[in-house]
DNA sequence: GTCATGTAGTTGATCGTTCAACTAGACAGT
DNA sequence: ACTGTCTAGTTGAACGATCAACTACATGAC
């Protein structure tokens, strides 16, 4: 049996990171998110998909991976890929062993778009985020995000 | 006239920290999003909008000023007031000393709301994310962010 | 075999965000 | 006063994400 733990109230310093954390990646994933919009036509998430395909062998990966991969819900990945796949930048399989089994696969466009969109993917996180991050500060961040997956994994939907 | 850039590639490592960075957010902000629904009908957006309020004298602000705060777009704003309006946690007020101004005003259910809110909310930022992060690392995770914040303000839109 | 249960993926409705177009008041120049 | 330009805020359509419900295949118990 235990005690109800009040709730931990933050101090001023642990709300500024807060509000920077918050304000930070809203106004870096709008920005990254725009430039990509406008010059190549896709969204982040729909980038990252990409790259992830880019890298599996056969360029293919089966639907609920990639779900996993990119941390999003089935349904929104299935919308996602019927969007990519109107445009020709990916196609589905059916999956053999599996009969429900379905991959998603980066066709030949899909792959020139993605690499065209890497240029100006990467100079953005140069730009807008590495640039403003002193090269220790930025490894921590990325110390604690990797903690906060971990911790956070499967616990999500 | 000056030669063109190559793009600056991403070393392994700071590939690592991007993708964790990615990974992180996506997981974290879902997870905050999704408790804060549960239990009091908020999402985090709509949180930050009113913890401003809060703060704000007379718990009202402009909603231009408001826009800028919380870094969304007017439109935006205009839409997610309407929302909090019709469940009676905001009021509109037309400005004074300026004919077009319209500003938000909590109201005193809306207080209350945000006063149940924040226990799960704070609670949430605790669990997730500062107890996964070493304390000198947090803290340079905030001079990142708030460098990043200072670099593209003003910029989007 | 067949029945129950679990997993893969899709679907359509709903909701929140974005975008472009719009109204209206402020403000400066003449 | 009048005109042009700027800022504040809103609107509705289009788009993307979420959610619940559904189909279909897999797996294990009997």
């Amino acid at each position: 049996m235990e005690t109800k733990t009040a709730t931990p109230w933050l101090t001023p310093e642990q709300q500024r990171v807060w509000r920077s954390f918050l304000g930070g990646t809203t106004v870096l994933m709008d920005r990254l998110d725009r430039d990509l919009r406008a010059t190549h036509g896709l969204s982040v998430p729909e980038y990252e998909i990409l790259v992830r395909l880019s890298e599996a062998p056969g360029r293919s990966i089966r639907m609920a991976e990639l779900a996993a991969a990119v941390a999003h819900s089935r349904s929104r990945v299935t919308h996602t890929i019927a969007r990519l796949e109107r445009e020709n930048i990916v196609v589905r399989g059916q999956c053999s062993e599996d009969g429900r089994g379905v991959s998603a696969v980066l066709t030949d466009h899909g792959f020139s778009v993605l690499e065209a969109a890497a240029h100006t993917h990467v100079q953005g996180v140069h730009d807008y985020l590495i640039e403003n991050a002193d090269a220790a500060d930025f490894v921590a961040m990325g110390r604690v995000m990797q903690n906060v997956v971990e911790a956070l994994h499967g616990k999500n939907f």
